[in-house]
Parts: C-alpha cells; sequence; structure tokens
DNA sequence: AATGTGTACAACCGCTCAGTT
DNA sequence: CAACTGAGCGGTTGTACACAT
C-alpha cells in the first residue's frame, strides 16, 4: 500500500498535545478522572510500554489506575496490541500477505483476529483495514473480490470431493463429521488448504464455511446438502488461534497481488469468471440472516458491495441464507428439489413461476437456490408494488422477468459477465440479458441499488448452475 | 493556491463471551 | 444461577495526507 501516513508521525505531531483533552475525539469521565480519547502520543505510549513491561499486558483498566495514563483498559489494550508490542510489522503488506489475506477471507469472511493469528506482525485491525479499502476500490472498478483461480479451485476441489465421496449428497466424510458432532466442516478447497490437509494439526473448529463451498456444494448435491445444526455462536478463544497456520505451508499457485490484479490485464480474467466465493458469519441469532436481503457483511455477491457504511436502499452483505441455524437436518432435504438446472431455466424462462414449496414461507429454511428464487420474487413483488403502474405499462410481454427494474439496475454487471462464455458456448450475459432489458442510456448504474447484490449473486449462480449441470 | 475527492490509518463504540463473585 | 467485570472482536468513524481539478 503506498499510505505515506505513520502513527509515529501522528504521534509526533501530537506531542505537544500530550494530556491534553483529547481533541475532537473528547473524552471521558471515569471516576472523576477524565479518560483522554484520541490520538496517543509518544509520551503516552513511554508509559503504557513501561507499565507492560513491568506488570505484563492484561488487567489493562489497572493501567490506568496504576500508570496515571488517563486512557481507559480498552483503548490501552487496543494501543498496546495494534501499535506498542514487540514484533510488530510495519509497511506495506507483502504480495505473499496479500494472497494470505484473500484466501483467508474467501475462507473464513471477516474474521480479522483469525487472520492476523495466521499473519505474523500483523494485526486485526490493519487487516480489517486493509481489506475495507481493497473492498472499496473493488467495489468502484466492479470486479469480483477473489481472484478467479480461488473460486476455480473451489469448483474443482468440491468436483473431485465429490466424485471421490460417491454420495450424490456431498462428501461422505463431511456426513459423518457433521451427524456426529453437530459442526459444519468448512470443505473449502482452496489448493493451498488441499495441498496440507494431512498435515494439518488443525480439525476445523469452525462453523465458518466458505459459501463458496456452500453453494458449490448446493450445486453438486443439487440441494440435497444440508447444513447441519450449530452451536449458537462459536465461542472465541483467548488463545491465539492456530487454525490455519497451515497456510504458512502453502502451495497454492500464486494469486496476484491486489495491484497487480487490477493493473496488469487480471481484470480480464476475473471478468470472465467472475464466480463468487462466500465467506460465512457462523452467528444465526445475533446476525438474523435473511437470505441476500437483509443483513450482509461478508465479501460476496461479486465484490460489489460495502463492508461498511449501509445505505439506504443497499442491503448490508451477510450471509446466504443456508448458513442459518436449524434444528432438523431433514429440513434440509425435505422437500426434494427439482434438479438445479431446472430450477435455473425456470428461473430464466419464467422466474415467477419457479414452485416454491408450499411450507417454506422463507428462504431460511431451504436451499441456496430457494432463496435466491425466494429472493428474486420478493425482491420483484416488492417492486411490482412500488412500481406496478409505470411497470405495467413499460414490461414487455416477457412478464416472466423477476422485475425488471432490478434487473436493469444490475445491466453493468452484466456486462461484467457478459464476455464470459459458459461452457453453452454463449456467454453467461448473452444468455441472462435475453430476460434482461438494458438501460436504455447505458449509464452506469448506482452501487446502492436494491437487488443489485442479488442479482449479481444470481448471475454468478446461474453461470455455476449452467456450467454444472453441463459438465 | 484553493478546493474537492480518495485513501489509509488510528481509534472508538457496541456487543459478546469467559471468568469470577 | 444471576450479576458483574474484564477482555476481545468486528464495525464504524474521524482525521491526515496525497492527488486531481
Amino acid at each position: 500500500m503506498s499510505c505515506s501516513i505513520s502513527a509515529d508521525s501522528k504521534e509526533q505531531s501530537a506531542d505537544s498535545a500530550l494530556f491534553d483533552e483529547g481533541g475532537s475525539y473528547g473524552g471521558s469521565s471515569n471516576g472523576g478522572v477524565v479518560l483522554k480519547k484520541g490520538p496517543w502520543t509518544s509520551a503516552e505510549d513511554a508509559i503504557l510500554v513501561d507499565y507492560v513491561k513491568k506488570h505484563g499486558e492484561g488487567n489493562w483498566n489497572a493501567v490506568q489506575k496504576h500508570s496515571g495514563l488517563s486512557r481507559c483498559g480498552k483503548s490501552c489494550r487496543l494501543r498496546w496490541a495494534n501499535h506498542l508490542r514487540p514484533n510488530l510489522k510495519k509497511g506495506a503488506f507483502t504480495s505473499e500477505e496479500e494472497r494470505l489475506i484473500i484466501e483467508l477471507h474467501a475462507k473464513i469472511g471477516n474474521k480479522w483476529a483469525r487472520m492476523a493469528a495466521n499473519l505474523p506482525g500483523r494485526t486485526d485491525n490493519e487487516i480489517k483495514n486493509y481489506w475495507n479499502t481493497r473492498i472499496k476500490r473493488r467495489q468502484r472498478v466492479g470486479l469480483p473480490l477473489y481472484p478467479p483461480e480461488l473460486c476455480m479451485q473451489a469448483m474443482q476441489e468440491n468436483e473431485q470431493n465429490l466424485n471421490a465421496s460417491g454420495i450424490p449428497g456431498g462428501d461422505a466424510e463431511c456426513h459423518n463429521l457433521l451427524q456426529s458432532n453437530g459442526y459444519q466442516i468448512p470443505d473449502v478447497t482452496f489448493d493451498s488448504l488441499n495441498t496440507n490437509q494431512g498435515l494439518l494439526p488443525y480439525v476445523p473448529e469452525f462453523p465458518d464455511s466458505s459459501a463458496s463451498s456452500l453453494l458449490m456444494k448446493g450445486l453438486n448435491s443439487q440441494f440435497h446438502s444440508f447444513i447441519p445444526h450449530m452451536p449458537r455462536r462459536q465461542k472465541r478463544t483467548r488463545e491465539p488461534d492456530e487454525c490455519v497456520s497451515w497456510y504458512s505451508n502453502s502451495t497454492s499457485d500464486h494469486i496476484p497481488s491486489l495491484d497487480r490484479v487490477q493493473n496488469d490485464g487480471y481484470q480480464n480474467k476475473m471478468s470472465q469468471l467472475a464466480v463468487p466465493c462466500f465467506p460465512y458469519d457462523p452467528d444465526p441469532v445475533t446476525k438474523k440472516l435473511l437470505a441476500f436481503g437483509v443483513n450482509h457483511s461478508h465479501s460476496i455477491l461479486n465484490g460489489n458491495f460495502s463492508a461498511s457504511k449501509p445505505t439506504a436502499g443497499a442491503v448490508k452483505l451477510e450471509l446466504p441464507s443456508l448458513q442459518r441455524q436449524e434444528t432438523s437436518l431433514d429440513r434440509w432435504k425435505s422437500p426434494p428439489l427439482p434438479p438445479v438446472h431446472e430450477l435455473v431455466d425456470s428461473f430464466i424462462q419464467s422466474p415467477q413461476s419457479v414452485p416454491l414449496p408450499s411450507d417454506c414461507p422463507s428462504p431460511r429454511s431451504s436451499g441456496l437456490l430457494e432463496a435466491l428464487v425466494y429472493e428474486a420474487n420478493s425482491l420483484g413483488n416488492s417492486r411490482n408494488r412500488s412500481s406496478e403502474k409505470s411497470k405495467s405499462s413499460s414490461m414487455t410481454s416477457h412478464n416472466n422477468v423477476t422485475d425488471s427494474s432490478a434487473f436493469k439496475t444490475s445491466s453493468t454487471e452484466f456486462r461484467d459477465y457478459h464476455d464470459a462464455k459458459s461452457p453453452l458456448g454463449n456467454s453467461i450475459g448473452s444468455i441472462l440479458s435475453e430476460c434482461t432489458p438494458r438501460c436504455d442510456n447505458g449509464s452506469s448504474l448506482d452501487e446502492n441499488i436494491p437487488g443489485k447484490n442479488q442479482f449479481s449473486f444470481l448471475s454468478a449462480f446461474l453461470w455455476c448452475s449452467c456450467y454444472k449441470t453441463l459438465k
């Protein structure tokens, strides 16, 4: 990264303001003591370092009491962890670190602390900031978050696993493990992960699973796979998480750093395989996940989202609904759904006619495609309601299109996919554009338009579906 | 030179969890 | 077993700087 700002420079500029009132950050009172907020000064740092040397880490609330530092414990801990502790690595991320971050994020989502555990010398905050800025950049240029290699690897590996297992519903081991311990096995299968599987001391303990794997699993198993009951939330461990330390031994193909991705024609490759990979946040209770529409925060859906600052009408990306907690595995299997290609075909031909199980009031308890269809229908219905008048006059005889306006608003993304040749010999864009009214003026589209993410995911999903079906 | 915009970073906030009482 | 407290995590915000206009 090119930012030349350093904490040191900031601190030096603030040195003269040692123990001031914290500038614009103000301060808070703690038992009569005004706790300072805002940037730390080098003098404060020295106090904190001295304190930690004497007393060790932890008991941060005691720092203020014993050292006279007018900072709250949380602030002290953060300062120590992010800036003062030894062995911190400063400076730009290396390409290898970038690659790791991308892979890790594809696998575990916004688990910054977990990522940091696998990037020695890096802090969760640093990684988080890096990722968020990366997201914004990619969002602007309309690129998917993950390199196509990752997505393709996931697809291929999943295919291999399927073949090896011989179980139509998915990986046999996975099933057994899932049923025995109630955990969801992250069967993400990036090369680097896979090549080290035999060496891993790590047994996947986090319920997080890349939604890409779920997607692929869903495709492969024709939605007979399932997400088992999961604990309410994975307990946080106080120890450094070694769960993915095997990344350090990664032998995966090199993933170009972001800058290269964006600058040397890699973008073109991206556009040719814009299959989203889905990290997964496992908290089904607090997040109240709704399929694609409510509370997304992860790097899904073609990367076109904001990791923060949800805007009006824009979804805050989280995860597909199939990652919700369920009490019965059967609910994920029953009722059986038609083969995915049928559903896809049905959707393309007549989205609103895709049958949804009558006992499926929402996509929460059903498969990914159901969620998609449900969401598409919901989106269409809501938009139908809001723009019924204009739509009734503007819709063509293709009454089938779920949501004209939503499709319109996604036409740039269509163009993203348009060049991607599908196994059909047609580009996915051409397939989808048949039911996609174009923007009349060809103008760029607002990123905040509701439904765009849903649709971009749908596009990628359909791409995958076609690919898998015909393969 | 002034202004606007984008980027990177530091730090805060709210929430959750684990341990203790 | 509930209440409390400390700690950690992820999301968000504020700010300084770089660059473009």
